[in-house]
This record gives structure tokens, C-alpha cells and sequence, in this order.
DNA sequence: TTGTAAGCGTTATCAT
DNA sequence: ATGATAACGCTTACAA
């Protein structure tokens, strides 16, 4: 900077209100000093405006894991929403664990991102790590939180209460579920099976608990497992709601293992609607929360507590679409 | 700083040396700076420290997208293998484009990065933008650039090649290949299109130009309407390349639209080996590249470079694994 | 073993 | 409209 401030025989001061396009400079000074950054390369140094201004232009985006065709398609939806509004992401992978998670707070602190948008999927409201966080929060899609943070919730209650009833439609009457087995407390599982619950009780549906299949991970192969337990059964199974639609897509393969065909021998609707859900044999039914906007909001949130940290919480809840599909045909 | 300094009644410059480790400070000296740190809460500031020493500590990885099972899965394997090293990564999508490529090198260069890794798909080696680059550039699995940048390269010609022979002891006679359209230069679609023909060649197969089916983006939908256009064509088609997996399960499902099996009626395989790859109804063959060994080696080209700018370039090709699954079965 | 001084590149403030 | 100065928090070089 002090270079092009030679070169236009200015000073530096005058540089630096070129550079931000502020008011106060006369036409030929600040040609002469955009000749002066053409001639030099000159280029701003983030390091020090940060250093100075305290902000990084940075926001941390914390998903448990950037493959996975969900957070990674939700990921570039929060990139390029940021970019828009002259943010850079930056992604933590949380592996989706409770200690992954307060490490990226940490982290973000560290880095000094100017805030974070965290997909907590293990991390408890109570947690007292949480209350350390010197900065703005979004918590995007998962956990309840109680108000304390800005909060871009899935409809999981009554997304899967869309996919159970219309499973029901269909004509099943025993319909399992395929979920997490953290079945306590608040969070995406215990919401989802909810849901189902609910579903199954409007029509008369005795929920059966030998059609409850747990699974430890949220993972294709997760998925596959619970398809060999159910298909193994004894028990009668005309339909399954899986927690997701990953899970869903391990299911399919292990009922397609065991010789059963969907939606032949039983139908199957997932919960996301990533994008290979319409390319899948069969393809998968879904719900298909609106994930370009909970991007847009989850930014939209952060940057506006940014800029004003004190405001009140607020609480979305993502609109959503039944998408039927063979799998459920 | 200051605080901890006055805190522990020591200078700033013995919290710099606790704080890094460093030898040259008493026992007793160090206990009390690490008491004081505790206390006020400490943590460096990143952007001084990056003022000061002119490193970020952050390395860019430039994608074309992240959502795409493949390139998820390589940032995920990059992200970890750089936290290692001590490095964060920021990701940037370049959206397959010559100028989100160069974009991404002119953003590593505004936001400091240490470096980059560029998965470059569009970008010709005879781009004259390349040259602006004024840090270390390690190019990730696509294009040849002809020695003028560390390269971990794709084995695109002997996986293609060892894909399309093993259709051919299979029985397949008829084999059509679904690639790109940029067939010419030096890039991921010729080398792969050369092995291909090089197999069919070595066995005595004419090659139909009738079975080169071209798309213009590595997409499944791209995959599914290429799979439309072989079955809707008259010409006998037994199997089928395809260039990528993520296209590969789009024409598993543009067969199954028209009602071709896989395997019974065209047998495929693709390249990659995506996770879903596995889970696939049926199953997808695949020439499956050691993914977590290009991360690694990427990762410790760049950073070998960050610490030795003028050392010369190296090329490694990553080793592979043909995964006979289904449908080639 | 510890401390002092200067400077990394930028910008806010105040002066001209 | 433009400039001088100081400060952001840290580290290198040198001095004690």
C-alpha cells in the first residue's frame, strides 16, 4: 500500500478510501491511484484489515460429515447463499459427534470466524460447553435448543408424518421404521419417530415394536443392516419409513440382499430427498424439506446477528414436499 | 497478550514463547504464563500471527462441486489429512468452469491461502491466467499440465482400459462408452476414452462410433439421458463404460426407464468408486482409485512446496483396484 | 532466561 | 479533499 501511495504520490490514507470505493476522493486522484494498484499488482491484505477491523469475512459451517449427499448439498447452497453476501465458508467436519461439534466452536473461535452455522446432531441443550461461545450461532436443521441460539428447524415431525400416512394410503398396515436409537430427549430421531407415532395413531395403527429397528449411525451401511434384521424376521412388513434417505438407501440394498423387491414385497420412503433419490432402482419416495431455502435463512439469520448480536432468537421450520416416487408406487 | 503478560508479571514477548513452545523459559515461568492464560481466557489471534509471519495456515481446495459423491468424499479425506499437517482447508467450487477455476486461484491469492489444490476439470494447460499464481499450486487428478505444477494424476487410461477388458471377458462384444464431450486435449475424458479404445484394440474389436455416446456434464442426469439414447438407438449394445459413476448411475437409470436389466440384458461399469457405488440395485463395477492416497498425496506436495517453493515438480498416479460387483456379473 | 523495540498492512481519528 | 498518526496483536532481532 505504501508502494502504490508512492507511485501516486499520495498517501496511503487516500489509498486505502480508493480501495473501499469511499466518497471524498477526487476524480483524477483516484485515477491516478487505480493506475497506480493496475502498474503494481497491488491486492489488499486480508490479514490486516482483519487484524484492524476485527472481522474475518469468514463464517464456519460445522456438518457432520462433508460426504454424505445431504450436508454436502446443503453445503454448497449455504456456499454460494454466502458468497452473495460477501461471506466465505469455511467446513468443520464434526463426524457427528458431541465432541466434534464443541470443537468447532472452539475452532471457529480460533479461526475467527465472524460466526457459525453448526448441524448438531449430538449435542445436548444442556451441554455446558455450549455457554462459551463468543459469537453468533445458527443451529441449522437438527437438535432443539430452547430459544437459545437462532434455530433453521427440519419439519421432521410432520414430514414423517406425511411419509407414514401416505405409506398408509398406499394400503400398509405394517409399517416399520428404520431410525437412530437416541430415543430420548429432543432431537431429529426421537421428532421423526414422532411422527410416525402420530401417523400410525390418526388411522388406528397399533405401533408394534418388533417394527422399530435402531440403527447406531445414519449411514448406507447402517441401512443395509436394518434391512437383513427386517427381512430376517419373523414379522409381517408391508412398508418402511427410513430416518433418512441415505439409511434408505442401505435399506433398499439389503432387501434387495434378501431377494425382496420394493415396492413389490414392501414400500419405502426415506426422509431428504438427496439428489440420487430420483436416480435410484427403484426410485425413492421422499420428504423433501426446501433445502435451498433453510440455506438462505441459516445465512440470512447469522449475517443479521452479525450485525446486530443482541436481537432475539428466532425460529424457522423449513417447508417441506412429499415426493412419491416408485419405491412407494 | 498484554493482559496475560501483566497477569503473570512477565513480558509479552515470554507468553509468545510459551505460547509456541518454545525452549528458553523457566519451569516456573511457564507455569504462571499458562495460570494467567487459563484465567483471562487467552487465545492467539490467528490474523496477527498471519500479519506477522505471512502465513494463513489455511490451504484452498478448489472443487467443481462439493455436493457429488466424488468430490465430497475427496474433500472429506483432504480436510482430515491437512488437519494433520496443522492445516485448515477452505473449500472453493469452481462449477466445472474454466473460469471458476480461475477464480479459485484468485481467491486463494485475496484470502492468503498457503496454497491450493486445484481439481481442474475445464482449465487448459495453455491458459495464460494460469501464470499469475504466485503460490504453490498442486493440481488434483484431471488435466496434464505438462510439468509445470505438482500433479496427482487419476490412472484415467489403465483404469478405463482395465474396465473395458473386463467387459470383454465377460462376454460383452458391443461396448459403448458414456464420456464427455471435450474430446480433445490432454484430460480426464481422451485419456479415458484412449484406454478404452486401446482395450478394444488389443482384443480385435472395431470400435462403433455409433457406440460413443457424449453428455456435457459429469451428471446423472446427463448419465440418465445418455442411457435413453442407447436404448432408444437400434444398434446392439451389450455393455457400457461410463466415464464417471455419478454418470454411470445415471444410465443404470435411463436403462431401467426403457426396461433394459443390468446385468441381464447390457452390463456396466463406471469409475470412481463413490460409496454409493456399493449400494447400487444392482451393484456398480467400478475402477476404484485409492481416494485417501491422493488426498495424502496432494496434501503433502503442497505442503512440501509451501516449505520448498522452487523444488521440482512431481507427478504421482494413484494406484487403483478394479471392483467387480453386480453389473458386470 | 527474560525484556525491549520495531514492524507486519490496514484503517479510525483527527488535523490540515 | 487529503494527510499524519496511532493502533489492531503478534513475532523477529537484538539487548540485558
Amino acid at each position: 500500500m505504501s508502494d502504490v501511495a508512492r507511485l501516486a504520490g499520495v498517501s496511503k490514507m487516500t489509498v486505502s478510501n480508493v480501495v473501499n470505493n469511499r466518497a471524498g476522493v477526487s476524480d483524477p486522484v483516484r485515477r491516478r491511484v487505480l493506475d497506480a494498484i493496475q502498474q503494481s499488482g497491488y491486492r489488499v491484505n486480508l490479514s490486516a484489515r482483519t487484524l484492524k477491523s476485527g472481522r474475518t469475512g469468514i463464517i464456519g459451517l460445522a456438518v457432520p460429515e462433508i460426504h454424505s449427499p445431504y450436508f454436502g448439498h446443503l453445503a454448497a447452497h449455504v456456499i454460494a447463499r454466502a458468497a452473495q453476501q460477501g461471506f466465505h465458508v469455511a467446513i468443520e467436519q464434526t463426524g457427528a459427534a458431541a465432541a466434534g461439534e464443541i470443537d468447532a466452536i472452539a475452532h471457529s473461535h480460533t479461526l475467527h470466524f465472524d460466526g457459525l452455522i453448526l448441524s448438531a446432531v449430538e449435542l445436548d441443550r444442556a451441554d455446558p460447553r455450549l455457554a462459551g461461545a463468543a459469537y453468533p450461532i445458527v443451529m441449522l436443521g437438527e437438535q432443539d435448543f430452547g430459544g437459545r441460539f437462532d434455530h433453521v428447524a427440519m419439519p421432521n415431525e410432520d414430514g414423517t408424518y406425511a411419509a407414514t400416512t401416505h405409506l398408509i394410503d398406499r394400503g400398509c398396515r405394517d409399517i416399520a421404521i428404520v431410525t437412530g436409537n437416541a430415543l430420548e430427549g429432543v432431537n431429529v430421531v426421537t421428532r421423526r419417530y414422532q411422527g410416525y407415532l402420530a401417523a400410525l395413531a390418526e388411522r388406528g395403527l397399533q405401533p408394534d415394536p418388533a417394527l422399530l429397528v435402531t440403527v447406531d449411525t445414519m449411514t448406507m451401511d447402517s441401512g443395509r443392516a436394518a434391512g437383513h434384521r427386517l427381512a430376517d424376521s419373523r414379522h409381517k412388513v408391508d412398508g418402511v419409513v427410513a430416518v433418512t434417505d441415505t439409511v434408505a438407501q442401505g435399506v433398499l440394498r439389503g432387501l434387495a440382499d434378501r431377494g425382496l423387491r420394493v415396492p413389490g414385497d414392501i414400500r419405502l420412503i426415506g426422509f431428504d430427498d438427496i439428489p440420487q433419490a430420483e436416480f435410484m432402482v427403484p426410485s425413492l419416495s421422499t420428504v423433501a424439506p426446501d433445502h435451498q431455502w433453510m440455506a438462505a435463512k441459516a445465512v440470512e439469520l447469522l449475517t443479521g446477528r452479525i450485525g446486530a448480536p443482541a436481537r432475539e432468537t428466532t425460529e424457522y421450520t423449513a417447508p417441506f414436499e412429499l415426493m412419491v416416487r416408485e419405491s412407494t408406487t
